[in-house]
DNA sequence: TTCCTTACTGACTCGTAGGTCAGTAATCAT
DNA sequence: ATGATTACTGACCTACGAGTCAGTAAGGAA
């Protein structure tokens, strides 16, 4: 009795498939990536991918859809757990999660946001509501609370939280154009880090 | 006698073959535009175009080179005619100048370096040698000047000039990605120089 | 074992876009 | 004028990749 050709496995395909095509992407972008080179990747023929996902362009939103979701629930976890004042979260569990993005999967989605974004605006649509205006949000609420406690003064950050992430959008900039000669992206982000708490408490550097 | 059918003009083509590329890639990004497009947009045959460029790659690296190397070529004399102190400098010149970037055609090329740069290594070079680098050297130079003169303090910031260029890319990404819902640039740069300079001095803010 | 459902295959179509080239006409030299 | 040069045209070629579909075989039900 011979290997059966295949196994029927309907629950698994989806994702396995778009994990094949996220590497794929990372390695070639969107636009040079070749359907069929997904479907050989995760071990399946072009008809398969087609049948679970319509087009090219869908399965493009699948894959980022699904790479962010489980981070945001990550980081949703962390600030949910936590009980410090806003100094202290800002320097320990936020700058030990904002460090790991450089380095991640996430730094290819945001390349790919960036190449391919404007000729999907649903996808850039729910990209903000699910990932920036939360985020932008969670650090607002963060800031606030420390003015209130006393331990910030109100400044323009309180308005500006996207300096705060600047830092990790340039960083993955920078090291996926000019990998070898970036400068150490931890430390540029723990510096931006100390400016901006230094100068919401007023202090000297 | 009849209006001649075209007009040979050598001298004039490339540069109006590369505006027209400039302008269809900043419409659809590189991948999506056609070279007939790029063609009919200067006025020109694809023939034509094809003996001025030998690829659409070539024409790609031409565009780029044909935008940025003005702009160096301003701030090169900026910096050249300049007898201020590195602070006024900094708040003065550099920053006037680094506010028009996020509004100018500049930020296209930011956008198409990063969708298309990796597949183009020499041109990634060359982008490195006559922009990035020349651009850090310069800051640090500045930087350095201050700390001789005794206006800032050796910090950091002194191995680090990305922190002066950081806010200009993220607006740019930010401004492309979601226009409606961005945050004043002007107000983004201005404040990270504030916080690099209250640093810098030693000062409180 | 037999039959039915459906997950899966792979050869096919067809539009598209990069690149070519034989020919045409504008310009210049004589 | 006349011919030589070459900037320029536009129809053509070809590769390639997104998307389709008729058929195949795995797995469950009876």
């Amino acid at each position: 009795m011979p290997e059966p050709r295949f196994r029927r496995r309907k629950e698994d395909r989806p994702q396995e498939i778009t994990d094949a095509a996220m590497a794929a992407f990372a390695e070639k972008g969107y636009a040079a990536t070749k359907v069929e080179d997904v479907a050989k990747r995760a071990g399946v023929s072009k008809g398969l991918l087609y049948l679970y996902f319509k087009t090219k362009e869908e399965l493009f939103k699948a894959v980022v859809r699904s790479f962010v979701v489980p981070r945001i629930d990550e980081l949703s976890a962390i600030i949910d757990a936590h009980e410090m004042s806003s100094e202290a979260f800002l320097r320990g569990p936020f700058l030990d999660f904002v460090k790991t993005l450089p380095g991640s999967p996430i730094s290819i989605l945001v390349r790919l946001m960036i190449a391919e974004g404007p000729k999907h605006p649903d996808l850039l649509e729910w990209y903000w509501d699910n990932v920036v205006s939360r985020g932008l949000s969670a650090l607002t609420v963060l800031v606030e609370r420390g003015v209130e406690n006393g331990e910030f003064r109100p400044t323009v950050v309180n308005e500006l939280p996207h300096l705060f992430v600047m830092p990790v959008v340039f960083s993955v900039i920078f090291k996926y154009l000019f990998e070898k000669r970036c400068p150490d992206t931890d430390k540029m982000i723990e510096t931006q880090m100390d400016l901006l708490i230094a100068h919401m408490k007023g202090d000297k550097t």
